[in-house]
DNA sequence: CGCGTTATCTTGACGATGTAAAGATGCTGC
DNA sequence: GCAGCATCTTTACATCGTCAAGATAACGCG
């Protein structure tokens, strides 16, 4: 009943044209009308269920931040060391950058002139954080990492693993380095750095 | 004689306008003819100078990168001491990104699409990483850092203040965090983790 | 000095886009 | 079974990126 009506479930559709746009045409081919081709309906069919263009792009954001999710804990690989499973967390955030460039950059983006707040997209985005949160906890429970403030390590290994996504798929990180040396080994040499900061002398 | 004509430098006019207009109005208000209105010319003038909207971006990319590299200089104040300026390099990119925060993005995410290369954005883009590569130096110099891979250094330390800028923009640090603690205290923590696990020990 | 060439800019046009208004369609609850 | 409402289509409009054709003015070559 959420989302029933005459021809299906067409917000969800919506959603996914536009995952699908952005996937295989990029940012700039994503617009209302190209979403509603798509989804096989008229080109103000949308406004039904999203207010305007920045709604939608919300939308498509939460999501992201949904697919995001699912994919940092399916790389969780049930291991003990919370150090292990910060490593597999953080190769998966890469991996989900690096595989659908323009929704990660749309998911962190997209949603930013709106004073208007977007529950679910708030919603996505806060567990995503709590993930990071837990992971943190766990270190500090085994007395890997100080008893500092779990908050200012989750955003400092957050901001670390985000900023090198980010550069990496803007084809920013230098070319002399990427020919030289993998993206994934270049980012395993981050990694070491960032966690030697963090762990307890 | 590089971009003198009829009424004067237009080039850098439409620039000028569409950083302007990035920094009233927002990314969504930076239109070819919105920045050929703020220039005072008519809407197709600027296809004298930019073959289409993306080669205006990658313009106006260009210039963020020189507005950075000119920030980060500045604040680097004369103090023998590497570490030190690399913090104020660091917090000098966190401001511009905090006081620019639409052209700061298009800076790192405009230019994405582009098979076609832009020189002087690449330069520009080249000549700001060879300064953290020139940080790095020094202090490997001093011996503050090991030996390895000056390289690695240079771009895990741009990843890790790159992105706490970005989602400090994107308001994606936490609000339960951020209504405790400033942005700029959250970003000094996160920055001794960073030079914690840089120093040699 | 004069004239043609070329870079710069204007005007007008076209298709695409975001969005609003008005109408059609079909579900839903009373 | 009917009224109301959510959903969807059609039509319309301003704005956008881009192109083509023309105007204008600087510049080079004779």
């Amino acid at each position: 009943m959420n989302d029933q009506y005459h021809h299906g479930d067409l917000k969800n559709a919506l959603i996914q044209a536009g995952i699908e746009i952005l996937s295989k045409e990029g940012v700039q081919a994503l617009s209302l009308r190209s979403v509603a081709r798509r989804a096989g309906v008229s080109h103000a069919a949308p406004y039904a269920h999203f207010a305007d263009k920045e709604a939608l792009i919300a939308a498509i954001a939460a999501e992201g931040y949904r697919k995001l999710y699912a994919k940092l804990t399916a790389a969780q690989q049930a291991s003990g060391d919370p150090l292990v499973r910060l490593h597999q967390t953080a190769f998966a955030y890469l991996q989900f950058a690096l595989d659908e460039p323009d929704h990660f950059r749309i998911t962190f983006a997209g949603v930013v002139e709106a004073e208007r707040d977007y529950p679910e997209y708030v919603e996505q985005s806060q567990r995503c954080y709590a993930l990071v949160v837990e992971l943190v906890k766990a270190c500090q429970a085994r007395g890997l990492f100080t008893d500092e403030d779990t908050q200012l390590f989750a955003v400092s290994i957050w901001s670390s693993i985000h900023g090198f996504a980010q550069l990496a798929i803007a084809n920013q990180l230098p070319g002399a380095l990427v020919s030289r040396k993998s993206i994934h080994d270049i980012f395993r040499f981050h990694l070491r750095q960032l966690l030697a900061g963090l762990e307890k002398p």
